[in-house]
Formats: structure tokens, C-alpha cells, sequence
DNA sequence: GATGAATGAGGGTTCATTCAT
DNA sequence: AATGAATGAACCCTCATTCAT
């Protein structure tokens, strides 16, 4: 207690943040790992400590306690994924909103594809968050999470949704919708049960004829049976 | 280990069955609550004894595990959602494809908001599968949750669907987003945020927005802009 | 936590007090013995269940936590010594001042003798209370403490403290003094320093005789010189 | 253990002994201060090298382990103590013994007041002497233990003791109630319960006052009831 | 059938001490 | 001399499961 006080007043992870790049890769790798596969409680930091190949006292060393050492994976999570959200976002920012939002989605698909354990690390804390961490994940990502939907749909020129259709309504219908399209080929990609869909640019084409679907509904960017 | 093979063999849970109903209510009433609010893995067999009233013992020699008390648990669950399910589907049918799809997720709907319990039970089986019991669910429900869509929207007619659209790729699309819609305004109705739309008819107002906003996009029942 | 208020609804201890006499018996001495030799701190569940013989989880099944076994252990010490002090003390009375504190005295002597390990325990409870049973024990014998003093001496004749002393200042001086010299002796058995002293009739010669140095002093119950 | 002894035979702590001195005494009173407030056991290594600033690998180059630490630090106490005792004593020696007996508890009793954890850490070495360091502090000490009263005492004058009283059995009564007393003082000074009794002033009168009634008794120095 | 005492591996955490740098 | 990363045994405690009664 008193310990990890004194701590975060110096500076929490600092013993762990100055290790060689390669081990500190190793830990959070397994760490990565665990977490994903275990969910919080049920990951050990037995387990990790074996994998990684070292010892109990080091690793509270570096993180002070298991629910420090998640916050820490998280942070790093959250670090790496939005960074490379922004990356990749501003390379190209597509004027048309349908456009931009599909963007958005594939930069998020892609994110999730290529670094599973972290995307399940990111619904462990966010969708599933464990009771045990709920306050310090509030705290941290409050704002993030309020901000990250207005961020992405701000200054949006709704003059071309049908007519007949509350806007916001729609947005929020679509953000819906696409969130748990992701999730489906999430699930598809963790299990592998559709093989010839784990390839990406496949899970891509067909990811694209839904979003059609959703945007030749609402949206008069094109109009109907034009397209 | 043997033992559980043996019983599998005669009737698993034919100790349980056999009880008086009050008694086999009020435990599997508790199992609702425990492992709804706690989840598989932190769900106590300690504190389900304490609420309902009988001994550690018994409870094992009734299920055997707590493996196979939640598997258990998950089966009446199910066996009861989908009896209601049919029973207030075939109540009344609609035959316009849309008007059924909403019957259904509001029979839905109004199934998760009557028995919270038994909602978050599914979510917890289906969606968020203990490691486990994964093996054993994909077992029993496999042929269930790939039959599901196929048996609802069976012999539906298609003809309505907007030309250029591939009606089954968007009915999927839809039944992802109506589930997707559920989950909302399951969370709402979970924390009451929203204090104004606990009362269900007020949450089917508003489902319904969504649902035509959908419908207005799709589909050709009603011509666009004549709605 | 949960459970630690559960249990104390409905009666603490109650499955440890249910035991077999011997079984019960045999757990406390080796709690009073690892206690009395290491401390609330030092003492180790561990070395308890080994030498007890029994399991980690029955222990806690017993007790709930270690803080609550020390607790118990102490209630245990306390109910013993204070009904043994009051069943020797009411066995006789001396109804002079001296003679009486001279009793209180020697049965409290007598005890510590017989019991060593009971005695350090109420060292180690009240004297160097450990910061982490602080609270409980100040709660629970607070009256006990600080009614102790009064009862022993209540409705003393004064009336023969010799003139010119404070009777107040001379009881607590007292006291005080008997307990130092107490805790010597108590010392003393002990370390078995002092190898013709182990015998209680000669630590009660000695003993008496320094209580008359002092009853000489205070107390003109004898006249100065006459005794 | 090799190195310990190795050590012991060159000059143990002479790494510590050679460094300035005002380092010096930034340590030591970080180690009566950690020593003082926990006891041996619970005192902390990291704790003392935070409050230090000072490395842990340092802190046991300079001293070798946690006892050999502890057991500095008392050697300081010690010396100190003795040396202020001496110096106090010998700057006015009364030839009256008792008010030799009180000039020396006085000395006490303020250097107690002074150097509040001083004086704990001598309670902690020789009243609650901790297992693991038993050994070593009654091999160093039990020379100055046993000489310290016979030392302070020697070449008293007893034939102004009572007749019919023992004059060495009193001796040992009086010191042994002086300590009593001073103990219950040093207590209420830590605790500032008697918030009128904190000043040094204060507590010397009413030490005063008990001194009298033990002097009273046995000791012919004033004839009874002369005074 | 019914009880609950008993098990023990595993959980997260602490800390004096060592040693490569 | 000086650092602090690293060790690992020991700490208290939990819990699904078993079994004698």
C-alpha cells in the first residue's frame, strides 16, 4: 500500500520502463498473452512469470501488483492502437462520410487482425471490465471513450441521409451495426472456422458489401438503384 | 472423473429432477443469480449453498461439478427462452418479412427484460465462454445457434428486397444489428442510465426508430420516401 | 470479507466449537505455543497447521483468518484467567487492604507460573498489541481493562495509609510495583536463570517479602517498628 | 555467512565508520527512527534506504545484514546513552542515597524525554528482546546488565534503612518501581494522553511526588511523619 | 439422501539478501 | 565504492471437490 503511494509520486513502471527493449518485449508479450487468454482473474502471474522466465520478485518489482501490471499492459495497449489508429487515419481521410467511416472500420479490422491479443485485451477492459480495475480504467479512459465516437463523426455533412431519417439516429444505428460486424470476423479470425475467410483482404471484400448495404439504405450520396 | 462418466451413462441430474419443485426453484433460482452477477468463474458454490439453503454435499451429489451445474443451469435457461420464443412466435406471425423480424427481436427483447438473469446467463454461455466449458457448449448448442437464423427467417420471401442488394447477406446484416441494438439497450435497462426508458414500452418506441431506419434502406415494402 | 461478515451473523467459531474436546484442545495448545514464542506477526498458519497436524483450509474453514484465530485464542486466554482469578479470589478474601492486593497478587502469580504461554499471550495482547488487532482488542476488553483496577481495590479502608501520603498515589505506586515485580519473576521462570528459583513456594517467599517492604512503608495497619 | 565472518575479523562496519559524518548521521536516524516505530521485525531495509537515500546494496556493504544493522544501531543507542549517563551523573553525585537513586532517574527520565527513540530502541533490544537478535545483545550486554546496578548503587550507605528491612531486597524494590514508574510516564508521553503532564517540569514534580512515598516508607533518612 | 469437515494446490504479495555492473 | 535488478522462500488466504458419517 504505502509502497505503491510512494510509487506512482516517483514514477510507477520506471524500474521496468528502463530494461533492455528486448526483455521488456518478452514480458509484455506474455503478458499480452496471458491476459488475452485468461481474462484478468483468471490470468496467473505464476504463469507469466514462467513463460517470460523470470522471477516472482521481479515482476513486482517492476509493476508493484498484478492489477498495476494490467493497467500497464493496457496503457501500452491503448498507446500502441491508438497511434497507429491516428497513423493510419491521417494518411488518407476520405471527404465522403460513408467513405470515412469504412476507413475507419478497416483501419480498426486491420489493427485487430494483425495484433489479436490486444484486441482482446481491449474488450477485456472495456466491454468485460473486471470489477477489480473498473475504477482505475474509468478514470483513465473516461474520456477517451467519450471522445472517440464524436471525434470520428465530427464537423460530418448530413445533408445527403434521406430525407425522412433522424441523422443521428442513423449514426448511431451504424456505429452500432459496424461494431459488432467487427466483431463477428473477430470471431471468425480468433477461430479460424471459415478458412477461406482468414485471409485479410477476403474478410475485407466482404466486409465492404455490408457496409453497401447499410450505406444505399440511408444515405442518398448515391441515389437509389444508381449505384 | 469416473464417476461423472458413470452418471452421464444412467441420467445425470436425475437426483435433481427428482426433487419437489419449490425446492429445485429455489436453487436454481440462486444459480440464475450467482452466475449472472458473477460470472462462471468467480460464481461461488460456498455463497450458492448459503442462499439456498442446503449442503455442500448435496449440491455435488446433484450435479456432480460446478462444471456441470452451470452446464445444467445453461440448459433450462435455453430450454425456457426457446419455449417462449416459439410459443409467442407462433401467437401470431407476421408475414411481411420485416414485421416478422421485429416480432421476433421484440419477443427477444421483452424476454431479456423480463428475466435479466436468464439474459445475461446466455451472453455469458454464448458470448463470453468460460475456457472451461467451452468444449461442452459447442457440444450442445452448435447445432442450435447455426440453426437459429436459418429456422427464423426460413421461407422468407425475398422478392421485396431492394434490387441490387444479395438478400441473404443482408439479412444477416440485419440480424447482427438488431442483436447489436438488444445488447444497448440491454446495457441501458441493466444500469439505468437512461432513467426515462426503463419502462419497456417506451424502449420498443424507440427500437422500433431504429428498426425503420433499417427497413427504410433495405427493402421495398414500402417504396422509399413514401413511408 | 463477505464471508468474515457472514460468518459473524451467524456465529463465529461455531465450526471449531463443535470439534471433539481433544482435537479442539490440541489445535489451541499449539496456538498458544506459537503465538506465545513468535508473536502475532511471526506467528506462522503455517508452522500451526504442521505441528497441529491438520490442513491449511480447515484452519480458515475454523477461523476465517489469522486475526480472527489470535482473537479467539485470546477470548480463550481471557475467559480462563479471569474465571480462575475470580473462583481463587472468591475462595478467600482478606479483608485487610495489603493481605487482599497480596492475594490478587500471588493467585496472579500463580497463574503466569501455570500457564506460561497464556500469560505471554496476554503480554502480547494488551501490552504489545499488535497495530493489526488494535482495534478488535481495545473494543472487546476495553471494559475489562479499565475496570480491572477499581474492582480489585474498591471500597479499600484507607483509613491506615500512614498520614502525610496520598492514598491515590500510594495504590497506583503500588500497583505498578507489583506488576514490575511480577514481570521478574515472570522473567525469571522463564529463562530458568536462576535455577533455585523455579520452584513457586521460594518465588512466593521472596516475593511476600518485598511486599512488606512496601506495606512497611505505606501502611500503618502495623505501627512502625512494632512488627 | 563466509563473508560475516570474514568481516568480524577485520572490522566489521568499518566501511560504514569511515564515511563523513554527517552521512553517518542522516543513516543512524533514519535506522532509530525505522527501528524505533516497527520493532526489529517489521522495520524495513527499503524503507530505511528510501527515507536515506541511500542504495540497497550499500546499506549491507556498510552492515551486512538486517541484525548486524540492528545490531549498530543499539551499540549506538548504547554508547550514547551510557556516555550521557555517566556525564549527567558525574557533574553532581548527592551522598544521600535517595537522592542519588532520584538524580539518576532523572537523568533517565530526560534523556528518555530527549531522545524518545532512543529510548525505544533499548525496549525493543533488552524488554522485547527479538528472537533472531537474543543471542547476540545478551552476549554484548549481560556484562552491563548485570553491573549496571551494583555499579550505581556500590558504596551505598544502607544504615538509614529501616531497622527489619532487608536493605539489599530494597534496593532491588526501588529500582525496579523507579523503572515501573518511569515507563508509565514514557508511555504517557508518547501518547500525550495527559495533555497537562507533557512538560518535562510537569512530570518531574509528580515523579517527585512518588519517589517521596517510596523513601517515606523505608528509609529512615526523615523520620516518619516528621517530614 | 444429506451433511459439512477436510483437503491442498494455487492465488497474489513481501522482503532480506546477493551480485553483476 | 556504489547501484538496484534479481532472487525465491515464505507469507496469508481461497475454493472446488471428496468422503466418512
Amino acid at each position: 500500500m504505502n509502497k505503491n503511494i510512494y510509487r506512482s509520486v516517483k514514477f510507477l513502471y520506471s524500474n521496468f520502463e528502463s530494461l533492455p527493449e528486448e526483455k521488456k518485449k518478452k514480458i509484455i508479450d506474455v503478458c499480452l498473452e496471458e491476459f488475452a487468454e485468461n481474462g484478468y482473474d483468471k490470468a496467473s502471474t505464476n504463469s507469466i512469470i514462467k513463460k517470460a522466465g523470470i522471477s516472482k520478485g521481479i515482476l513486482f518489482h517492476y509493476f508493484g501488483s498484478k492489477k498495476n501490471l494490467f493497467l500497464y499492459i493496457v496503457d501500452h495497449v491503448v498507446k500502441i492502437m491508438v497511434d497507429t489508429f491516428y497513423r493510419e487515419m491521417t494518411k488518407e481521410q476520405p471527404s465522403d462520410l460513408f467513405d470515412r467511416i469504412i476507413h475507419h472500420s478497416l483501419i480498426k479490422l486491420k489493427m485487430a487482425y494483425d495484433n489479436p491479443f490486444m484486441y482482446k485485451i481491449t474488450i477485456i477492459a472495456f466491454k468485460e471490465t473486471p470489477e477489480e480495475v473498473k475504477e482505475e480504467i474509468q478514470e483513465r479512459y473516461s474520456k477517451l471513450m467519450s471522445e472517440s465516437l464524436p471525434i470520428a463523426l465530427k464537423d460530418i455533412d448530413t445533408s445527403k441521409f434521406s430525407k425522412d431519417i433522424e441523422p443521428q439516429k442513423a449514426l448511431e444505428l451504424l456505429v452500432l451495426s459496424l461494431e459488432a460486424l467487427g466483431n463477428k470476423y473477430m470471431e471468425m479470425i480468433k477461430h479460424r472456422k471459415d478458412k477461406g475467410l482468414t485471409e485479410f483482404p477476403k474478410i475485407i471484400e466482404e466486409y465492404k458489401d455490408y457496409l453497401n448495404i447499410l450505406k444505399y439504405g440511408m444515405y442518398d450520396g448515391n441515389l437509389k438503384g444508381e449505384e
